[in-house]
DNA sequence: TTAACGGTGTAGGTAGACTT
DNA sequence: AAGTCTACCTACACCGTTAA
């Protein structure tokens, strides 16, 4: 695997997509990417001083190079302490970049001493520093101190200095040192730390990995090699937020991480790791401890310097949400206790590895005869018979939230009115048997109700396209806040009947009511009612009323009676209402109107089925999935079809037949959704 | 239908400092 | 006293997308 995998053009490896790469490459950082550390003007990223922030840099080039260049020169000290935003802030893929551009007045900025120098900082890493260095000489065959420059550097360190993903722990990172591998590096960095002295080239400053990122302050690196940003995993927060400075067991964790003490074929899993660092501090020498509680003391000092005011507020989280259950492997804490065990009696790298292995399989000798248990256990793992995977499970959540949502669509309001308005299209426009004067006149002759071909209003009356005024609600469907939606007539009376039935007369249902826009240019629109209300021209029953001139569906043009809402421009007196709930069927023996469900269709299907024909019954529809969840029969495009046949229109397949209707209907309602 | 994959978020494990 | 947060990062969960 080539370093260049790792570059910072590689947004998997590093975290950092392109278009980022090139979003800050082409305009002024405003501030440090990522930042989150910038409480007050005195807290500036450490590598940018105060006096000289990103924003106020002008041009490409210094632009990008003082935020991007973490560059640590000899004149700091080589564990220069700078703050935890330098690594996020720097962005590998940017660390990059600035090769391309030469180093201008403002990388001297980023040697702000005030804010860089953190000389102060012990130097812990072990790799340039003798065990008699960390330890005190009090310890030094105390695995933390002589493990370290005789292990071999398969244990990766931690993610801010080099992970196991990080170019320098693979070895073979030419850019890293001319070709030779890790843990030549490594005994390098030792020579070549003492060696730079006052050397402030950049190119040269190779560090210790621990000490580079132990502070978790990241200082710069060889800048020729990007080094991969890790995705952070950790909680999320604030812009600005301020770490807390860390203590000694902390520092003393990050230590065992950054020194390679533990090879990744020994453990890998952090949390063991933990585990491990937690056995050992308890076993560590005064001496080391004392070491790491003066770095972290002094880490504390550094930050309450830094950041005078800084208060420690940790936020409140809920402790009683149920967590995420991990099973518990008791041979894993076995080996996490050898593991620890054999670190602190010296061993590390290759020999613990040896230890720990040899322990593996003395346990896996001794523990032959639960062998079968354990693979019970993990048989339970498997999937029974019958049970979906997890993908299975997946992808049916994923159908029935697509389901869902073409539910919500087909309930919606709009949807339903566009069905509506094109099944009362086709009413409005069909022949024959919907020859409104001339079932009137049967009707009314025969003291009856209309035949076929029409639905009825409460008072009888008929005509094409008007019956949903006619009617108490039209059901409309559902809105996307799940309420049902119901299309209401004129009068507040009749228009609130199917509820008034079983109470007064609701009022205040105004306050109920949706308010859509008028519908232009789609074929026909919502007009202003006219003045005068025809269901109550001079005392006329409705039902033998003459049509106004106005306000009578067209082909094209649908006509309501006037409603007035309050604060409504007149010629928006058009209303669709949203009632609380919605008559769906009524009780035989009374009047097919008050029967009749307040759905169009349902109606449709009702008259339909009083007509003794043929078709499902509302109770059908309901076990056959048309119901909504509070009981009411949603549109469908088989309803639709079923209405328009129920309704008696004949079909016309020389014009739209009633799919493309239906279809037509939804692009309709999608167009209103869009308004 | 399912696996694979990319992206995102977080539990887990520790000690000590710190706040509430 | 209880809970958070520092460090670390893998494993896992979850989601959406894509391909087989």
């Amino acid at each position: 695997m080539s370093v260049d995998q790792y570059s910072g053009s590689s947004a998997s490896v590093s975290g950092v997509s392109q278009s980022d790469v090139e979003l800050r490459n082409s305009s002024p950082l405003t501030s440090p990417p990522s930042s989150h550390q910038s409480p007050s003007p005195a807290k500036q990223s450490n590598h940018t001083p105060p006096s000289s922030p990103p924003k106020e840099q002008s041009g490409n080039q210094a632009t990008l190079q003082a935020p991007l260049l973490l560059e640590t020169t000899s004149a700091q000290n080589v564990n220069a302490y700078t703050t935890a935003t330098a690594d996020d802030a720097i962005d590998p893929a940017l660390k990059g970049l600035s090769d391309s551009f030469p180093a201008g007045p403002d990388d001297l900025q980023v040697q702000d001493p005030a804010l860089d120098d953190f000389s102060w900082l012990p130097d812990f890493a072990p790799n340039n520093q003798s065990p008699a260095a960390v330890s005190g000489g009090a310890n030094p065959m105390w695995p933390i101190n002589t493990a370290f420059n005789s292990l071999p550097s398969t244990q990766p360190p931690s993610s801010t200095s080099e992970s196991p993903s990080s170019p320098l722990a693979r070895a073979g990172s030419a850019n890293w040192s001319n070709g030779e591998n890790a843990t030549d590096l490594e005994s390098l960095v030792a020579g070549s730390v003492e060696k730079q002295g006052g050397n402030a080239g950049k190119s040269t400053n190779i560090r210790a990995s621990a000490a580079s990122s132990e502070s978790g302050f990241e200082t710069g690196r060889d800048e020729g090699v990007p080094p991969p940003k890790k995705k952070s995993h950790a909680r999320k927060q604030p812009e600005g937020h301020i770490k807390r400075a860390r203590n000694a067991f902390i520092l003393f964790r990050k230590h065992i991480t950054d020194s390679n003490l533990i090879p990744p074929s020994v453990e890998v899993k952090h949390q063991n790791i933990s585990v491990v660092a937690a056995k050992m501090w308890k076993e560590a020498p005064q001496e080391v401890r004392r070491e790491f509680q003066e770095k972290a003391r002094l880490e504390k000092e550094e930050h309450q310097r830094k950041y005078p005011g800084y208060r420690y507020q940790p936020v409140f989280r809920r402790t009683d949400i149920i967590r995420r259950r991990v099973r518990k492997d008791p041979a894993e804490d076995e080996k996490v206790d050898a593991v620890a065990e054999a670190l602190i009696k010296g061993k590390a790298g290759g020999e613990l590895e040896k230890e720990i292995k040899d322990q593996l399989v003395t346990r896996s000798d001794a523990s032959e005869n639960e062998s079968e248990t354990s693979t019970k256990s993990r048989s339970r793992r498997r999937r029974e018979v019958g049970q979906l995977s997890k993908g299975a499970v997946r992808a049916q959540r994923a159908q029935a939230r697509a389901k869902q949502m073409r539910q919500n669509l087909l309930g919606s309001n709009l949807l339903n009115m566009s069905f509506y308005n094109a099944a009362n299209a086709r009413l409005a426009s069909s022949t024959g048997t919907n020859d409104y004067h001339a079932r009137q006149d049967a009707a009314a002759a025969a003291g009856m109700a209309p035949p076929n071909g029409v639905m009825n209003g409460p008072h009888g009356h008929t005509h094409p396209g008007m019956q949903y005024v006619m009617d108490t609600y039209m059901q409309m469907g559902y809105g996307m806040d799940g309420r049902p939606l119901q299309m209401g007539g004129s009068y507040s009376g009749e228009a609130y009947g199917g509820i008034a039935q079983s109470g007064p007369a609701p009022t205040g249902v105004e306050s109920e009511m949706y308010r859509l826009p008028p519908i232009d240019g789609n074929g026909y629109e919502w007009q202003a009612p006219p003045a005068m209300d025809y269901w109550e021209q001079g005392g006329v029953a409705p039902d033998i009323a003459p049509p106004p001139q106005q306000g009578y569906p067209m082909e094209e043009g649908y006509y309501a009676p006037g409603y007035e809402m309050e604060g409504v421009p007149a010629e928006h007196n058009m209303e669709y209402r949203l009632p609380l709930l919605m008559e769906a069927s009524r009780e035989d023996g009374r009047s097919f109107a008050e029967r009749a469900p307040g759905d169009l269709i349902a109606n449709a299907y009702a008259h339909g089925e009083n007509e003794s024909r043929d078709l499902p019954s509302m109770r059908q529809w309901t076990h056959e999935g048309q119901q909504t969840p509070s009981n009411h029969v949603m549109f469908s495009e088989r309803l639709f079809d079923g209405a328009l046949g129920s309704a008696g229109i004949p079909e016309r397949p020389e014009r739209d037949d009633a799919l493309g209707m239906f279809d037509q209907a939804m692009e309709h309602a999608g167009e209103v959704a869009q308004w």
